[in-house]
DNA sequence: GTAGACTCTCACATCAATGTCAGAGTCAAC
DNA sequence: GTTGACTCTGACATTGATGTGAGAGTCTAC
């Protein structure tokens, strides 16, 4: 498929799908025109880079990462371990930000509990 | 303490405190000269924030889910309906983002785990 | 073949998080 | 009361992820 459908079935603009081929992200071929050409597996490539940029990690950093996610869940290319340091220390981060945001939805769930029924719980099961 | 000691203290620049502050995250009472003045907890916020902050958080996101995150679980005042329907909305938005966070840390999981096992089994436990 | 939609490259603009610098005021120790 | 370290505000620069627009080439359906 061509830049155009793939922004339409994924949400990202023609001008992001040509900087993240520019970063390494995406390796479409190219017809003799010049037209970059995408295949399927190209969708879920963008909605990786769109998670993984959406949790802090740069464009660098995923250009490095996406080959060790394969197709489907393959990850077939080893990293290199400075790579993987880096990763790990991510990884820590968004853990911790992720009970971060665990801390700050248990103490709004204590509100909300707490405006409906004049009162609060310490501790408010909220799992939905 | 004064702006110096906390930044020596958390290892953030001065320039970001008194960003931070614009941004209405950090909340220093000023002396007669205009001195911020700050105390023991926001050394706690500050790094707070950045964790939020490296997590992808924008400081706008950080500044409403700050006061959420209060020294100790005193969340004692009442609140008016208007109020409430904030806090829903914002707790929605909380959970959003923890999946989001929590489908990237499966991917980096996934990764980390494929480049030290040489291969990846689909669910992996990686709590440390 | 031609019109209209699509795509190309390239360049400049923007926005948020940062850094850096300048000039002026403040604090503390001597 | 003077000096050196600290702080203030304000302005400009930068970097990464984006948007926008121009001018030229390409595709497709008629």
């Amino acid at each position: 498929m061509r830049i155009g459908e793939l922004s339409r079935r994924t949400g990202v603009s023609e001008r992001l799908l040509r900087y993240y081929e520019e970063q390494g992200l995406l390796h479409p071929y190219r017809r003799p025109s010049g037209y970059r050409e995408y295949d399927e597996s190209d969708i879920a490539t963008v909605s990786r880079i769109r998670t993984l940029l959406a949790a802090g990690l740069t464009t660098a950093i995923i250009a490095e990462v996406l080959p060790c996610l394969g197709e489907d869940e393959k990850h077939l290319a080893p990293i290199c371990s400075e790579t993987a340091e880096h990763l790990h220390r991510h990884r820590t981060q968004i853990d911790e930000c992720i009970a971060e945001l665990q801390t700050a939805r248990r103490m709004l769930d204590a509100i909300i509990t707490g405006a409906a029924r004049e009162h609060a719980p310490t501790t408010a099961d909220t799992t939905p």
